[in-house]
DNA sequence: CTGCGTGTAATGTAGCCGCAATCTTTGGCT
DNA sequence: AGCCAAAGATTGCGGCTACATTACACGCAG
């Protein structure tokens, strides 16, 4: 089963680790930084349940969906309330474990490193293409890096630091507002286009893009 | 349904509120401070995963259970890619629905601890954000940083020394009454937004902020 | 040479915030 | 209960400063 899932999520691009036993799964869980855990009650070294209880009892963040055989509502109960997020019983659906674990992702941090889509403002940081709407604009280079940092956390703030930082990597480029000037161009351009984003200035502190009032 | 489902919930010391409409959930979401929400997707006035979306395009953070007869594997996909955090199909046993939502009230607080949720006002720090029952209001710097101090102990009065240390840090600025022309200008936007929550001056001491008369 | 990208500087604009004047509330005192 | 003084509330004004915009200059590439 474990073979099964992993090739379904593979083949949508989510990256997965697996192990079998609980000792492994501790382990990993200490040293790496996972959006969810999938966590079978049945293991070869113990009850699964135990494993969340004990990452509870250290606090650790990381949503756990369980998965068990056992589907009566008093198992799904224990389950649930051992501190575990979510409780689905087999035998189940594919697309169903998958909806259920983009729910729980979601509560984490959104990192996906594929298209950045805010509004009808699409960024291709692959190929540093933008497009409004779906047609295409062209971008200078440090307009993009611009735009590509703000996008990278569309409703939330971009300090001038992080976005100076962005632009101009290790040269020093400090003394004028060059920053804004890029800005200005940047609005010029997205207004020209009917962008339905806008970018705003957050005073004293940087710029953050968002949807247009 | 929402009566036995009321009745359970009061004799396990649960406070519920209840009402049948789309309409009146999202006011109550706005104007309330909830650990969860339990919505069913078939309502009188539209189907209940509009109301999610739209609470999500807001980023309310509230935890959602969507309840249904649509039992189907899609449904209950469509349900949770919806921004809803579990999905419970009819029949159900009132044991497994509480069970759930005490797992998704757990996860609330280890969320919003991030958060300074109190009545329907809720303070990001980490963003410097403000939003009133789900949606979003502007604050300027110097207003921000009085509301979360007072924010930081709802119900607790907040000394004058205590609060102009927050907001002028270093900086010396003694000689007006600029922190109470602050509170006011708080205030004023609080009673636009339609705040549950008011802010209260204790004479001679300082201020607090609580539940609104 | 020409055109584009980009940094710089000058000028315009907006809004935060401190100030102070004025009004309201509160609590103590007789 | 009534009065007064002090604390608090509110609001318009103005200065200051960050941000916005635009023109221009320089450099590099075709």
């Amino acid at each position: 089963m474990a073979r099964a899932l992993l090739e379904a999520l593979r083949r949508r691009d989510v990256l997965a680790d697996h192990v079998r036993t609980i000792a492994d799964a501790d382990a990993m869980a200490r040293a790496g930084s996972y959006d969810v855990l999938v966590l079978d009650r049945r293991l070869p070294d113990g009850e699964g349940l135990d494993l969340v209880a004990a990452l509870r009892q250290r606090k650790h963040p990381v949503p756990i969906l369980v998965l068990t055989a056992l589907g009566g509502v008093d198992h799904r109960v224990d389950g649930l309330d051992s501190g575990a997020d979510d409780y689905l019983a087999k035998p189940f659906a594919i697309e169903e474990l998958l909806a259920r674990l983009r729910a729980l992702q979601r509560r984490g941090p959104a990192v996906s490193d594929r298209y950045l889509n805010f509004g009808n403002l699409s960024v291709d940081p692959k190929t540093s293409e933008i497009s409004v709407g779906g047609s295409f604009i062209e971008f200078p280079r440090r307009e993009y890096l611009v735009l590509e940092t703000l996008m990278r956390r569309p409703n939330r703030i971009v300090t001038r630091p992080s976005l100076t930082e962005a632009v101009y990597a290790l040269e020093d480029e400090i003394g004028s507002n060059a920053l804004d000037a890029h800005i200005s161009r940047i609005r010029k351009k997205l207004f020209l286009a009917e962008a339905t984003v806008e970018i705003r200035a957050v005073r004293n502190i940087g710029y953050l893009i968002r949807a247009k009032a």
